[in-house]
DNA sequence: CGCTCGGTTTTTGTATACAGGAAGCCTGCT
DNA sequence: AGCAGGCTTCCTGTATACAAAAACCGAGCG
């Protein structure tokens, strides 16, 4: 992804396709999860809308609904940034997500039909192959496709909208405390032995089994307190130009 | 509160206060929750902006805002409605809110502070007499306090967080399926057993408290799948002019 | 050198105008 | 009478203009 949004603006509007809040929102939610956005970044809704050609308000809903799912702040009169989630709430997150997803993996377990189950095998391979081969990018797109596939198959589709939200949200804290000398947040046993439990039917190793994995996962990351380091840049950070 | 939105507007204005989208949020939220707006009504931007003395910019925001709390319905060039939840997510709802209420209080049970408490006990206390005396608004009032208590006090704000919108979207659908003839969704010995729970520190019997309590609560509910009122009031439903 | 005060600039909040789509309605035909 | 088609009317989507608030910048002073 190493166009602009400018770029892809202009290959949406030649493909027929109006520029919406909806196209707004997933071209900042994606830069964000990459980083392209980095916590603190200032987006005024005017250039927003140049760079979109589009008016401030669809600027406008796009922000609110960005808000909403926790990826920018909003406060009345002031610009609307990045949000850069602290290392309480990334802590936080992720034993809500522990919880939701131990749960939805517990409902799923021994329910799946062989169609959704080989969906799954298939993004398991394809996220191990891809690690195998260096390309972080991709496995990235598999393993979040399988938390994806859990909660948009949740038979209760409460919990599975709280879950899709909650996976956004513990992406984006990933990308911002991954510890600087990881090259990749891989636990190579993990996915495959979910799976395992999913098509036997035992809900409870289910639980267990997503429990321990966002506990790895959470100790993959370099929540030490004494570096406030993001505290400092939303306080002070107002990098301009990162608009692209 | 039998007085018009027209008034409540008046009285806001004249205490200095601009009317903003928070306070149409709140005004349509508490109708939808005391059933002034049943279900599938229409809400048009420009009547409530007429209402409520502001453009249509200002009703949009606050539409927006009830639809991410599940309170309206908002379909591309359609009028927003009032929601109607369906059977079946009523029970995914308080399947949810048990999970998430459970482990809150879990959390919580042994680290209150006695002012909490202090706080919750009171609230019990006026529950039982408001029920005592018949006063069933002034019941729910204390009822909802309670739980509000610990959803604001969570050690976990994004569980708590999650617990409040629950504890939203419970309250709409027990207005809604509230079987006919029961005066009142009181179950006396619950919150007082909750209580005791949270003061002892025993945090697994406080989960199964609020388990059971959230259980008996459905269980006063209509939701027998023969009857699918809601669903017809839903489809064919367009009664006007209940917008005051 | 640091701080404060005032003006300027940027940015959001709100209202309004116009265009497009959906729903209802009435007429005319079968 | 029943139904189809077109028309009118209502309602939302988007853009834009103006007002108010906040942030920024620089001069003047301690």
């Amino acid at each position: 992804m190493s166009t602009t949004w400018q770029d892809e603006v202009a290959a949406e509007t030649r493909a027929g396709g109006r520029i919406s809040d909806r196209f707004i929102v997933d071209k900042v939610r994606a830069a964000v999860l990459t980083q392209r956005l980095p916590p603190g970044t200032r987006l005024p809704e005017v250039a927003l809308g140049e760079i979109f050609g589009v008016s401030r308000s669809v600027v406008r809903k796009a922000l609110t609904r960005l808000a909403a799912d926790h990826v920018v702040s909003q406060q009345p009169n002031q610009v609307a940034r990045v949000r850069a989630p602290s290392i309480e709430e990334t802590r936080e997150t992720f034993a809500a997500r522990r919880l939701v997803e131990g749960e939805v993996a517990a409902l799923l377990a021994g329910r799946l039909d062989a169609e959704l189950l080989g969906e799954i095998a298939a993004r398991v391979e394809r996220e191990a192959e891809a690690h195998a081969r260096g390309d972080e990018a991709a496995r990235i797109e598999h393993s979040l496709a399988i938390h994806h596939l859990l909660a948009e198959h949740s038979p209760n589709r409460v919990l599975g909208a709280m879950l899709t939200d909650l996976i956004l949200r513990t992406s984006i804290v990933i990308a911002l405390y991954k510890r600087a000398g990881l090259a990749s947040c891989y636990l190579a046993e993990d996915h495959p032995a979910l799976l395992a439990h999913l098509r036997s039917g035992d809900g409870e190793a289910a639980r267990r089994c997503i429990h321990e994995h966002l506990q790895a996962l959470e100790g993959l990351l370099d929540l030490s307190t004494r570096e406030t380091r993001i505290d400092l840049m939303a306080i002070l950070g107002q990098r301009e130009g990162a608009i692209p």
